[in-house]
DNA sequence: CTGAAAGCGCTAACAA
DNA sequence: TTGTTAGCGCTTTCAG
């Protein structure tokens, strides 16, 4: 049995008897309707395999419950933990998130924004630091649309972050505890705002304990295990001299250890190091990352939060800021007496 | 300017005094308009601040041109390579492909699936062994599926794979080669189908090398890192010994390797450990994981090749094999000789 | 509690 | 080349 044919509202209305309101109410609203009734329509919809059309649905109802996450790079674990947070926020009020790879490119989160505006989705939490320079001065043509994690300046949306400059100014003091005087820092893309916070952490601290930041011991790169391993081929070859590196996120950091390795230099033994996010492979590593953590579950959650109060009409441009805590394991020791 | 109103199609044809089907056209098919026509209507579109509705195009047309891509668990780096090569295709054929989680939950599977009998999207591509059973037995109620890397067994539906038997296979004889004789396995999921293959293939090799198969040396987990730590655990309280393990995914061997770190164990001079997918982490990780490689974006890519035909109205029942490389690192090393 | 009917915004036959 | 028109499937007033 079971035709194999899609049945629409109409066939379940004309097998139960009723009218299609009623068929709408039984399914939507269950309460609204006779018991005796909602049985018959719920028989002719198991007899029909009606599924509803949720695009129809969608296009009454203008809107389709569902938020896009739109990441830098979706090949950082980083982001996973975030969306699990975004996501349970999200099912506790009935929305669907999917997740979109902005792949550090401007013109794709532009696209994403568009896809918003067209309604493919109702809001889109943004996870990367670029934004599109013409969308910028237009406000008035964004779609709802949240930060998360990432700093995105001269344009007031609201946001959850956590204090950068703060907890890389803490990781690098507790370098510097550890004996260290000469610091390399593997930067974000720099000038990106997110980049540059995390830079200026790091120079605070070391402004604080009276040493010089050299120019030639930052380098920047895209937060890639690749970007990790380049930047550490770069300082070496060019002859910087370092005891200890603070890494803007743990794939550099990872990346970093393994170049320095294969240039012979022991970690944490010749040189010390330091990642930041936390990410899953951070303490599986060997050694184990000395890492900065945020925390994401709560992040995203926040975020998806911040979201919904906007889709439900407020104009919130509240900024979060989110504690984050500095996580001792083995990539650290302390300098070596020369 | 501007006025903050959403504008329709109608605001659009009345400012640029042609009809709605006009716009449209202009729109969708810009060589069914006369040029002066099509000019008059993009000006009134930028005027209007006109973003066609998305929710209409995709009702009027019962297609919204996206394909789900669920995994098993959003956490495996493995999938998001998988991810790109899903989404290269789909672009080229004008697909938006979006990401969920499965969780390793059967009842998100179906969730999944009703998502897309709902219309939400086009397709499903899975990957992931759980499938539903009550829909097993009803194929004439599934949308279109193909399976991606996994094996789902009882159903007739398009599938890429790769030769999981004879990988696996090719991993322990490698093992073998080297000199070991006590080869663990962490195991897959058993009883689902791809673990079961793994296992089998690990089990011929041994078989054909006149090797006895011990169970104690066979431990199943998730594939995540967490379940490689505690089937070390496992093995190690059971005092069972071994020289080598075979890991049926690279998290797993990333997890034994720091659980038998902590055990005062040296990889890869106590122990040799080899994985399965060359996740981006294995290299970089220390010492660098000896792997079966699988061709992860060519996989996507192929997937959603067999979608669009399956889309197209084809009814394609293709299996697709793909060849995997066994990868060799450093976390392997000779049998010492005792 | 239920039915009739309007209409969400867009596209595609068909006609002009 | 352009306009007219008829819906796509569903929800939601408004009457009854």
């Amino acid at each position: 049995m079971a035709k194999d044919q899609i049945s629409n509202i109409r066939d379940v209305a004309a097998l139960a008897g009723v009218s299609t309101a009623t068929v709408s109410r039984a399914l939507q609203h269950p309460d609204k309707v006779r018991e005796e009734t909602r049985k018959k329509v719920f028989e002719a919809v198991e007899k029909a395999n009606f599924v509803p059309n949720a695009n129809a649905r969608t296009f009454r109802q203008q809107s389709n419950r569902t938020v896009i996450l739109l990441v830098r790079d979706i090949g950082n674990p980083f982001y996973l933990e975030i969306f699990k947070g975004v996501e349970e926020a999200a099912s506790e009020a009935g929305y669907k998130v999917l997740m979109g790879d902005a792949r550090d490119d401007e013109a794709r989160v532009a696209n994403h924004i568009d896809l918003v505006r067209q309604r493919h989705a109702d809001g889109l939490i943004l996870m990367t630091g670029h934004f599109p320079a013409e969308l910028r001065d237009r406000p008035e043509l964004l779609p709802p649309i949240v930060i998360a994690s990432e700093t995105v300046t001269g344009i007031d949306l609201p946001m959850v972050k956590v204090d950068n400059v703060k907890a890389s100014a803490d990781a690098v003091r507790y370098l510097i505890a550890q004996g260290h005087r000469e610091i390399a820092h593997l930067a974000g893309p720099l000038p990106e705002s997110l980049a540059g916070e995390r830079l200026a952490g790091y120079r605070q601290a070391l402004a604080e304990a009276g040493l010089h930041a050299s120019d030639d011991r930052i380098v920047a790169g895209d937060y890639s295990i690749e970007a990790g391993r380049h930047s550490v081929r770069q300082l070496l070859s060019a002859k910087t001299s370092f005891t200890a590196i603070f890494a803007a996120s743990d794939q550099m950091a990872i990346g970093a250890i393994g170049e320095l390795r294969q240039s012979g230099l022991s970690v944490p033994k010749d040189v010390s190091v330091v990642g930041f996010d936390d990410i899953i492979f951070a303490n599986a590593f060997d050694p184990p990352l000395t890492t900065v953590r945020q925390p994401r579950r709560e992040m995203g959650r926040q975020a998806m939060e911040l979201m919904i109060e906007r889709l439900d009409g407020g104009r919130s441009h509240a900024i979060i800021e989110l504690e984050t805590e500095l996580v001792i394991r083995g990539s650290v020791a302390p300098r070596a007496p020369n």
